[in-house]
DNA sequence: TAAAAAAGTTAGCCATGACTAACAAATCAA
DNA sequence: TTGATTTGTTAGTCATGGCTAACTTTTTTA
């Protein structure tokens, strides 16, 4: 009861901006999260950033000193990690049900996360009996708002000889996604890394019976367990 | 082809003065709207309504002369449609897979049908296997755009003796909704009318083994069809 | 038909959340 | 350590979509 009102009348400005914050500070796990950074990350002007952090920091969301690093507090982050479980929850939805496609869901699950109703989205969640990951095998927080990251490493960190199974993906770029699912590369895929090549770490891989040379660039994106 | 664009590039207040024009001129077949009664409806002030119509009429969705009154382009129809079949889809969705009561499904459903997506709208069609009326009895527009009104008649209409099927309801209060359901009343109920008070013109209805009076106001916002 | 009422319009203001340009502070590197 | 570069801040502008207050046109009605 301590809590004012916890009416969730932030604009879809705002939840932007708390949401970006969230997955810089804690996906990322970066030491230090700036303002620049941040208005890179949502491809606005740092004037614009400065400008909303200060809104949010006098809505108690968001903590720093001038000149210093952005924090989040435990409220903003509580709605950062409620926008995160709508996003993954509605991205679980259109594809499991909608036929939307891995590079499709996105897009529109951004639009989606900013409906404000606990009981649509508590509802959906019952609906899809409670799904544990998102379509690109992230987790999805519960409705207590419990956010777990799963232990990730890339399939750019693993050497020659290493198997590991696909665990999630980066879903930020929709040719990277479109490119995944064109190979034939889907979660808890088999992979075998047969060779790094040091000229351009390019990586050569094995998995369902398929031989694929990939870029670092696509390795940094791809996450894995490493099984051997 | 001759569509520049149909881009759908709309905000959301644009969409809403569109969808709301429509509703006026079609839904309640006015013979004349105007600046004002568009104002009230939307719950804005009349010179709010005034500038907006001004960019409508830019964007060639909303013709009118000055002092007279709107009409809508054929563009312009067409959005409203596709919005008044969106809003009509989800709230179908809430309440037939989401536990949403009568009374909840608007407001959430007023949000819902801004989300810019067209696979999204008609995957959700196919995935309710193409539902033709909304839980309040309205008629879904389909993916073409055609839109069909059901002729109605109020229940106010009727006189002692009349038997009707209850078709549709007014969702615009969520108070009137409650209490249709809390009696009892629900689509396709037989309602004979007992009596019409000549005093208040309450009326004494029989449904499902139930007598219930109710206003005047009441009868005003429930739509049947004459059987007897 | 003329005055009153209603309906429509205009001007000017406000908040939000973008932007650019200019400036200040902090950090890096020679 | 000091100058250059990066990072952060401020001031001032713009578009959108609200608002009120004042005004004009149209319609009603006495």
């Amino acid at each position: 009861m301590t809590n004012k009102s916890n009416s969730n009348n932030l604009t879809k400005s705002e939840e932007d901006y708390l949401k970006a914050l969230f997955q810089l500070l804690v996906e990322d796990n970066s030491v230090k999260v700036g303002n620049n950074q941040l208005a890179e990350y949502l491809k606005v002007s740092p004037a614009s950033t400065n400008n909303m952090i200060k809104k949010l920091k006098t809505k108690d969301y968001v903590v720093s000193e001038k000149y210093g690093k952005l924090e989040l507090t435990e409220e903003g982050r509580a709605i950062a990690v409620k926008l995160i479980r709508k996003h993954r929850l509605w991205e679980t939805f259109l594809y499991n049900y909608l036929n939307f496609s891995w590079d499709e869901v996105h897009d529109v699950a951004e639009q989606l996360e900013h409906i404000k109703s606990y009981k649509l989205i508590d509802e959906l969640d019952r609906f899809m009996d409670f799904p544990e990951k998102d379509p690109h095998g992230e987790l999805i927080p519960n409705s207590k708002g419990e956010y777990k990251v799963v232990p990730k490493i890339t399939l750019s960190s693993l050497e020659e000889g290493d198997v590991c199974k696909l665990i999630s993906v980066n879903d930020g770029s929709v040719n990277f996604l479109r490119f995944v699912s064109e190979i034939g590369l889907a979660l808890s895929s088999e992979i075998k890394i047969l060779e790094v090549r040091e000229f351009d770490k390019s990586i050569r891989i094995a998995f369902n019976d398929t031989i694929e040379t990939v870029t670092r660039k696509f390795a940094d994106n791809v996450f894995v367990e490493k099984l051997i």
